[in-house]
DNA sequence: TTCATTATAGACACGCGTGTCGATTTTGTC
DNA sequence: GACAAAATCGACACGCGTGTCTATAATGAA
């Protein structure tokens, strides 16, 4: 019944959240933590044991809106295509802000605390990317092209472009090379 | 004239290097490097001020032999699908021992000292590979392609999965299918 | 071998993040 | 409104890495 620990700890997600995705995992605090909360070292200690907990936590409430859950399109019978280029377009978008993306801290926790996180989230990603392209070739829209190729190269260069592009400013034009080398790729013409 | 000091800046350098490979940069303490070499913290400090310019140094010694460097290889007029060849076995071969690369250490000192260094880094590595492309194509070995296309999915896709292949048990296959596009991209059939 | 120069040892004080714990305040039930 | 339970505060002791400084040891030129 409402509970305020629990509006509390739902606050406390809530607030961390750009830290991590400002700072990557190791670079956040349990001390920033408070400072952006408001909390004292007792409080916060009493509701998140430590950061690796408290990231744990967000992740959850974070990877149930992913950008690439294409299920639903799919049975819907929407166009490959058009959710290929709606997936490419949300990609590139993320490129832009990538301070606001969480994709740093998860490879961080996952360096320092639970590599398996990064295998979950690795083989969700090729399931559904493999969903995808298997959907547009039975659809006619996609060539017949080598599936684990294909999706090893989408993933991991947008795995690289993302990792960078939170340290070196990547040109608008490198991204775009990329997308449209996918497109390419697979959009029969 | 010798000096000790000049070997022992070497010395330093030499056994530090292990140390960078496997852990990435912001992980590796003075004491670490104290420790690696049997020096006190005053013998260490003697001759680097601090991790990043200890760092700093190694990559000037390190970057020299670059496993991309593909000009000596076209001068000599060799062929382009061999000089790809190698490049990719290479790239393969580093996949499989990434405690040995220093990439991660790069990234990570890049992040918190200096992002130039991968923004040269980056950019000798798409100069190169542009030249390769280039070279492959005029002697009518490579398809005609985007070579910015073409070079950006190369670099990238090798970074993301050097970085992830740190924490996550890559599938040979996965890298396998990597390299098995990048070939069928370029090569003609 | 001598001795000035150079290199090294290791103790010190400092800053910072951690995790704990008793005191205090707030909650929400009766 | 009273009062037990729950939540929060903030001071404390600890570990760890940093950078400095002086005494000591090694070097190598005369």
């Amino acid at each position: 019944m409402a509970t305020k620990a629990e509006k509390t700890r739902e606050y406390i997600l809530q607030a961390s959240y750009p830290l991590f995705a400002k700072n990557g995992f190791k670079q956040v605090t349990m001390k920033d933590v408070c400072e952006a909360t408001n909390l004292s070292r007792g409080g916060l200690y009493s509701h998140f044991p430590g950061t690796a907990e408290l990231f744990q936590e967000l992740l959850k409430t974070v990877s149930v809106k992913d950008a690439m859950d294409f299920d639903r399109e799919m049975e819907k019978g929407s166009s490959a295509a058009v959710i290929l280029e709606n997936a490419l377009t949300q990609m590139e978008e993320e490129m832009k802000r990538p301070q606001d993306s969480l994709s740093v801290a998860i490879y961080e926790y996952a360096e320092t605390v639970d590599g398996s996180v990064l295998m979950q989230y690795n083989s969700d990603a090729v399931r559904r990317w493999s969903e995808l392209i298997r959907y547009g070739m039975k659809r006619g829209e996609f060539r017949e092209v080598d599936i684990d190729e294909i999706v090893n190269m989408i993933l991991f260069s947008y795995q690289g472009i993302r990792m960078w592009s939170r340290i070196i400013q990547v040109k608008p034009e490198t991204v775009r090379a990329i997308m449209s080398h996918i497109r390419k790729e697979l959009i029969k013409r």
